[in-house]
RNA sequence: GCGAAUAUGGUGAAGUGGUUAACACGCCAGAUUGUGGCUCUGGUAUGCGUGGGUUCGAUCCCCACUAUUCGCC
């Protein structure tokens, strides 16, 4: 079956909203934050670590998988939870990404899009149809449409033929979407034109899919204001009953002004990708386990965190794991990251039910920014 | 004890008689938002073993000393 959103309580002085989602895996909770599982793992984590870290949903990538393993395979295994023994809801992501960020613009027709592999070179097209074909065989829970994810810099005129353009290409993989347990969601376009963002989202709601993306807001050099005005054009005009999912946002702050907004969903690869580069997420701010400052530092993390790093190891530890590139540093430091944004959520869903997130968002930022100003001077 | 070679930043090492001493690693610090996993961007020797000399000028030429390495006894 498809998933099942329920809307519990929306926040009385913002846009926020609790609710859950029944899927085939099991309840899951919103607002919500999703690790990236790219090629069939959260990089350096097992299943059970993600399930003791309290995630639910986690992304796969359809591009990644479609060239290897290849979605036949994985299909023999018995789908992507069988094959990754992951019993917890997966969602897996289009391809479309990977257009923005592979193919130049001239390479994008209507047909669909034809860009290199990444691993050998050889060219490849993907349509909608085969994106949509190739999340049926994977078996996700959770499809996404295959879209054109243009910056926002771009014109008008080019914003507004690629929405159309991807406005036919959500009709095109709904017709042949066909497996029953998965649901699909469509994706708002239209960078930072208030018009374009309405005109997508409305057309996209007509369109009628399980759940509603806003999409294009976490590329290359986006300002923060764009992504948030992106947010408050597009929201209007979604369904209450639906969730709302937030493509490609993490940052602690982000996701607080995605929530406010009215956003249910988030996936971001910044906590594992900083995790291997050495960095931490904190109430206090970001930090770099690399600085010479954290040497002798025999702390945790994070003082008061509940994850198995924070509870087990220290600061001069992860340090020199990340130092001598040993790949327990970026383990641990995942484990921190993602458990952080998922306490966030929990600490954001608390706030909600309790009508208290603007003050919430008051103390967060006091603790986050305070520690930063700290850092500079 | 004798002979020879070499002495450049934290390390390995280029280099030239004349403005800011290459490069690599390390170190220091940034970056990273639907992941093309050891990535990208900066910074890092007021100084070329020590003391003298030649020269308008020396890290680069000469002498002595010291240290290291190799060979011989």
């Amino acid at each position: 079956m498809a998933i099942e959103y329920q809307l519990l309580h929306e926040e009385k002085d913002t846009k926020a909203r609790l609710g859950t989602i029944r899927t085939n895996y099991g309840i899951v909770e919103t607002p919500m934050f999703m690790p990236v599982g790219t090629q069939a793992t959260v990089k350096t984590l097992t299943p059970e670590e993600l399930y003791a870290m309290h995630s639910g949903v986690i992304l796969a990538n359809t591009y990644h998988l479609w060239l290897r393993p290849g979605a036949d395979l994985v299909q023999k295994a018995g789908g992507l939870h069988q094959f990754m023994n992951y019993h917890g809801p997966i969602l897996t992501d289009s391809g479309g990404f990977q257009v923005f960020s592979l193919a130049s613009p001239k390479n994008i027709s209507e047909e669909g899009v034809k860009f290199k592999s990444h691993i050998d070179g050889r060219p490849l097209f993907l349509t909608p149809e085969k994106s949509i074909e190739i999340q049926n065989k994977l078996d996700s829970d959770i499809a996404m449409s295959f879209d054109e994810c243009p910056p926002a810099s771009a014109s008008f005129e080019y914003m507004k033929n690629s929405i159309e353009r991807t406005l036919r290409w959500a009709v095109r993989g709904k017709k042949v979407h066909q497996n029953p347990r998965q649901s699909l969601f469509g994706i708002v376009q239209g960078g930072a034109y208030p018009e374009l963002r309405e005109y997508s989202a409305k057309e996209t709601v007509k369109i009628g899919f399980d759940g509603y993306s806003i999409g294009g807001v976490a590329n290359d050099g986006e300002s923060k204001e764009d992504m948030y005005a992106a947010i408050d054009y597009s929201i209007p005009h979604l369904p209450k009953d639906k969730p709302r999912y937030l493509m490609g946002v993490g940052e602690p702050v982000d996701i607080i002004e995605g929530v406010i907004r009215g956003i249910d969903m988030f996936d971001c690869v910044l906590p594992t990708r900083i995790a291997r580069h050495g960095h931490a997420f904190t109430k206090h701010g970001r930090i770099n386990l690399k600085n010479a400052k954290y040497t002798e530092d025999f702390t945790p993390i994070e003082e008061g965190c509940d994850c198995y790093a924070c509870q087990n190891y220290t600061k001069a530890y992860v340090r020199h794991l990340i130092k001598a590139n040993e790949t327990l540093g970026g383990r641990l430091l995942s484990i921190h990251n993602i458990r952080f944004l998922i306490r966030l959520t929990e600490e954001i869903r608390q706030a909600i039910k309790e009508d208290r997130l603007l003050a919430y968002r008051e103390e967060f930022y006091q603790n986050y920014f305070q520690e930063k100003e700290k850092n500079v001077s």
